[in-house]
DNA sequence: TGAAAAAAGGGGATTTTTCCCCTTTTTGTT
DNA sequence: AACAAAAAGGGGAAAAATCCCCTTTTTTCA
């Protein structure tokens, strides 16, 4: 029988083919395809002649992230498994991927043991969900988890809001952007009601657990 | 000829076990020591026969982080060569780091023969830095970079800091320490000199950059 | 092609933050 | 015992941020 092929995207070169090493050494695996980004990886898949049945993707990377990555497989190759690698077990994060079509979620501090069964479990049950993910997902149906997600930012509330993320006042906020003052008050608003935050320290917050700065 | 001894202390066991595996294939290398943290390392390190030679060390760790392990290391173990690895190459990280006696650092971007490579190199000329950080060092010579590193922060004025990186006001601030308005005026202040930040703001980027929140 | 959304701006008031100037008491260290 | 540092607090004023209330113009999209 031939090995499963499992793709890894990851931009930490050392951890992905040290990862490589490991996963070929699980008696029915094998590290197909490798990227450093979504975008590459996407490249690779679009002149390969084999697919990988599993994508282990990681969260941050430069140019194309996880998520997005994540999305555009499950429109153009639904039938790779995706399994997230992350470094963070925040709330946020898991709900974008699993909703982005992940099949599941692990951190890079589980044992090597974990990720063989998770590679298994995806196989053969099609998805692998540690307690940890199945209790966000249950909290994500309660409550007002929902709207938390697939906020969209315009694009000048995101220039907005990573100055905000600077020490500048907010009048040299609208020097930068050639706006009034006023201007600046009004988009400031906006994003308070919309980020659900009271204060610019919350503003700052958001940006930064978002990667916005 | 016996191979050269290398411990690893990385929280992401993931991770870890992989670069085990990587290193283990290199002709005159072998991983003799693992930890989760810093203070596990040490107490493998108290009642251990053998030492290691050179120690890859994560930045990010719980408990006892990496420059912390670091320092410690210099003074209880001076024979043991410390490599950083790190995720990011923030400035401060790289100066604290090399402060507390570590040899190289390196970044999980890499490629492994980089590893390969700085670590023959640690062997024979005792360090191995790449151009980001000789770069980083001698910028480091000049202006003001000197500052930057080894502030401490007494308790009152970190448990401030947190506080002071929530969307609370100074008023509320003051009630859950317990304290009037007028002396967080006066921590406010105090911090804001000795970190050279202008507002609330360059505070909590402060706070997070650090990670002290 | 017309309504909705986005972008830009204003008046005016209140609250919070920032920034000086100080004092007292406690704690730690030669 | 003496001095330095840390912890706690105050008066008062200026600047910045917050929070309502609005209007106009341009873009987008069903």
């Amino acid at each position: 029988m031939s090995k499963h092929a499992i793709a890894i995207i990851d931009d930490h070169l050392l951890f992905a083919q040290s990862l490589k090493g490991l996963i070929n050494t699980f008696d029915h695996f094998e590290v197909t395809h490798e990227a450093n980004n979504g975008q590459t990886f996407i490249d690779i898949l679009n002149k390969a002649s084999r697919l990988p049945e599993i994508a282990l993707m990681d969260m941050n990377m430069p140019i194309m992230d996880g998520v997005e990555t994540a999305g555009w497989l499950q429109k153009n190759f639904p039938s790779i498994k995706v399994l997230a690698l992350s470094m963070d077990d925040d709330e946020n994060s898991i709900l974008k991927m699993i909703r982005n079509g992940a099949k599941g979620y692990l951190l890079k501090d589980i044992h090597p043991d974990i990720l063989l069964e998770a590679l298994n479990s995806v196989l053969k049950e099609g998805f692998y969900h540690t307690k940890r993910v199945s209790d966000t997902l249950v909290g994500s149906l309660h409550s007002d988890a929902k709207k938390k997600t697939d906020i969209k930012l315009q694009e000048r509330e995101l220039e907005f809001l990573k100055l905000a993320s600077t020490e500048m006042t907010y009048k040299e906020i609208a020097n930068v952007m050639s706006l009034s003052p006023k201007t600046i008050d009004g988009y400031r608003e906006q994003l308070f009601k919309k980020l659900e935050v009271k204060n610019r320290i919350g503003l700052v917050i958001y940006a930064i657990k978002n990667k916005i700065v």
